[in-house]
DNA sequence: TAAGGTCTTTGACATAGATCAAGGTTATCG
DNA sequence: CGATAACCTTGATCTATGTCAAAGACCTTA
């Protein structure tokens, strides 16, 4: 959509897997250094991508899998009626579009919130790499099913009938997900809009804004424009039902 | 709970995967004769399991994957304050516990809904196995993504805000289900209570009564206790914003 | 730096579905 | 076969969140 000049040098297009800050959350995890460096002749290419910008679209055929080097990512699935729902956020070191190898075309469009950077897997070649190393065979089908879990966790989040508990639950996922990256748990930047919350969740943007609102009031979080900060973490994991 | 007599014979107990009337659907699918012979020697033991048995329970140590061979299974997640809810429902040809392969634990409880027949497939072996079969490889990834496919399609399910929508679409898929099975698609016996569904879509078992009396007065549905016979089919289809 | 657009906040009101309550039906098991 | 428990239906009322509306804040680009 809008065009916004990139700023990611070319050294840091060119790093290899070894070298990878990620490389503990991504694929070649646990991998001795020789088979790290077979993955890495298979994951050859990085590709830059603009704020706006697809990766890829619905219906698209499927050829990779996408590991996410730098940025920010949201899948959507499109209705029937025009409606478009957010399934999935993607942050670095998590592999996009694995639903779609059981029917060959991505099922999901996905879409960089802000300029990211990913890694292509070409899965046919990934699929010869299993079949050779077995470590990364064992560390694929982990990858995949914690894919599932992603799946189910969701759902579970979704379950929570109180909206409160939602955005609650929202917010400590994220914080999770940072802290197993090295940020902070209490203290980070939304790259999603209070509408692409709300449809991740499954409530309005209004219901979004007035529970940020009213948690800043009751003095948990502390939000300004997309920078949130997290005074209770405690009593933040007390609302959610279930979700853990 | 109940100890209801199993009246399943032994014989289609020892039947293997080359004979099982599910193999299209299960495991084995596209493998060569020789192939689905070691994959025979792995899938070694079925095990019956009567109305309310757990199949496995959240902790337990993940050790194998089960196939569905007959019955009806549901899974669920136990939240912190004792609430239940239900992640999902199993069906013959359908294989459970692929999310526990990334924290070697179960994460949900599986309970059979009727008496039930499942064949235990170890996971060491079986990773072996994919090892040494590439074709198995290929098929056990599709199998995964499958399950990735199913878990996303319940949460645009529960996406639809409309209660009717969530039923009509939870019809949908059930009656897909059993076509692909070789069953009726418009004629099929629920396994499951009320509570069960309202559970598993989010919605308290007197709106599901409701709804099934609404779809009923308007001549979409009959139903008879847990008999459910769909009258039209298309304008069901109608009824759902995005699941599809 | 100003103009335009996008995103967010807040208020008033409407409604779908939850909750509470009671009675009816069906299945289970001695 | 009859008692008991599990399951289901329907009605009345309440409430959380959606919807509609308007105004304010913030970013982007010229």
């Amino acid at each position: 959509m809008r065009s916004i000049p990139i700023k990611v040098s070319l050294d840091s297009i060119k790093a290899s897997c070894g070298s990878c800050s990620l490389h503990e959350l991504c694929l070649p995890m646990g991998l001795s250094q020789e088979d790290t460096e077979l993955l890495d002749q298979t994951v050859n290419k990085r590709r830059k991508l603009a704020r706006g910008e697809h990766l890829y679209r619905v219906g698209d055929p499927f050829q990779a899998l996408y590991a996410v080097r730098s940025g920010f990512f949201k899948t959507l699935h499109l209705g029937g009626n025009g409606r478009e729902k957010i399934v999935g956020f993607y942050m670095p070191g998590e592999v996009l579009g694995m639903d779609a190898i059981s029917i060959d075309r991505h099922q999901y469009s996905t879409m960089a919130l802000e300029d990211s950077i990913v890694c292509d897997i070409p899965f046919a070649e990934l699929e010869h790499l299993i079949g050779v190393i077995p470590s990364l065979q064992y560390h694929f089908h982990r990858l995949m099913s914690g894919d599932i879990n992603a799946g189910k966790r969701h759902m579970l989040l979704l379950d929570n009938t109180r909206a409160e508990e939602r955005l609650a639950g929202f917010l400590l996922s994220l914080s999770q997900r940072f802290a197993a990256r090295g940020y902070s748990p209490t203290q980070f930047n939304l790259r999603m809009t209070r509408e692409e919350i709300g449809n991740y969740l499954g409530l309005t943007i209004e219901t979004i804004s007035r529970l940020f609102s009213r948690l800043q009031k009751e003095g948990l979080v502390n939000v300004q424009n997309r920078e949130v900060k997290i005074n209770d973490l405690v009593k933040l994991r007390g609302m959610v039902g279930h979700c853990d």
